[in-house]
DNA sequence: TAGTGGCTTAGATGTCGATA
DNA sequence: TATCGACATCTAAGCCACTA
């Protein structure tokens, strides 16, 4: 359910709206993005003919407001009419044509088609180098459910779709198949059942921006993705939770040159000794620093929920998600002149 | 002015929360 | 538990701005 104008009002006070805004215009290159961006636009045309499309970079701006106050499209059409802020942070006058909700629909669709995403996190990645953010002391490893919106199936239709199989019912009628997500997944986390996906990161001990991310279905366990996510850091600790804590994973690291800061496990059999308790309490001091990343994401940023269907528009949303994260965190370090440290 | 392609409109279908 | 209204995603088709 999308958050009364009220709820939204809360939510600009905490993020300072018009301060968050105008360091985000200012501090950030734009122009950085546009390369990518105009790859959405790349196809085999007849000829220059035909209505011209709203500038790219203005539309992957509206994206980056879509995400940082977690509205839907058309309510975000609506505040870009509504809020001078808004049509300033964009370049627009109060006279230009505002892109519709299903513009900018269209727009994250081509942007998923196109799986841009990543190499649009890349280019931050660049700035964030250029601007003295370089990742540093060790990289800190941990993963969040992404709720989608619950499936209404029957119990038989689950079944199937869990064997990767499409129901009849949604064969039968594309309308009912188009709504359905089929690559959302059940999982359990201390004992709540959660559907949707999982946003698997990695962020630096130094500046707590996110340096990697991948995403998969929630059914997908923690430990499953691990190496994929491990960045260029100046040191080579890796922090990560006991789920993460296998001898396979341990014998990657040694041979990554890796230095494991991973929690130890204990079993029913076989608890954790003293000393082993003091070591995972001395780790989880480093390790619970990217606790407040899924915070700032869960109560700044609106929740860490998805209306998208399907595995490859979630990838977007939630590359989208983490891009505006570290947006806001570059500009927050920016403020603190911690810059070129 | 016809052809082209992005934008907008209308409609189908879904979930959620309130209510009886 | 069923029903209803509100609000959401997504598509198809037509509109409209632009080019040759």
């Amino acid at each position: 359910m999308q958050p009364s104008f009220f709820d939204l009002d809360d939510r600009y006070k905490k993020l300072n709206e018009r301060d968050a805004l105008i360091g985000l215009d200012k501090l950030i290159d734009w122009e950085g993005f546009r390369e990518t961006l105009q790859r959405c636009r790349e196809k085999a045309r007849k000829s220059a003919a035909g209505r011209k499309g709203f500038d790219v970079v203005l539309m992957f701006k509206a994206l980056v407001l879509q995400d940082l106050y977690n509205l839907s499209d058309e309510e975000l059409e609506f505040q870009i009419r509504d809020r001078y802020s808004f049509c300033r942070f964009l370049g627009l006058t109060p006279e230009d044509r505002v892109p519709d909700a299903k513009t900018i629909w269209l727009f994250r669709e081509q942007l998923t088609e196109k799986g841009l995403i990543k190499a649009l996190f890349e280019d931050f990645e660049w700035q964030l180098e250029e601007k003295g953010f370089k990742a540093k002391k060790g990289q800190i490893v941990d993963a969040s459910l992404v709720s989608a919106p619950i499936q209404r199936n029957s119990r038989e239709e689950n079944t199937q779709i869990k064997r990767g199989e499409i129901p009849q019912r949604f064969e039968a009628n594309p309308h009912v198949k188009r709504q359905k997500d089929v690559e959302a997944r059940w999982t359990e986390k201390n004992g709540q059942k959660h559907d949707g996906y999982k946003d698997h990161l990695v962020i630096d001990n130094e500046y707590k921006l996110i340096r990697n991310f991948e995403v998969t279905s929630a059914e997908v366990h923690d430990s499953q993705v691990f190496f994929e996510l491990l960045s260029e850091n100046t040191s080579k600790e890796v922090w990560a939770d006991s789920a993460y804590r296998s001898e396979e994973n341990e014998w990657m690291l040694k041979a990554g040159g890796y230095r494991s800061q991973v929690h130890r496990k204990g079993y029913r059999n076989r608890p954790l000794n003293k000393r082993a308790q003091q070591s995972n309490r001395r780790k989880s001091r480093i390790r619970a620093r990217v606790e407040p990343v899924f915070g700032s994401m869960e109560n700044e940023m609106g929740g860490l929920f998805l209306r998208v269907i399907g595995l490859a528009r979630a990838k977007t949303k939630i590359g989208l998600m983490n891009l505006v994260y570290n947006l806001k965190r570059c500009v927050s370090l920016c403020r603190r002149g911690l810059s070129a440290a």
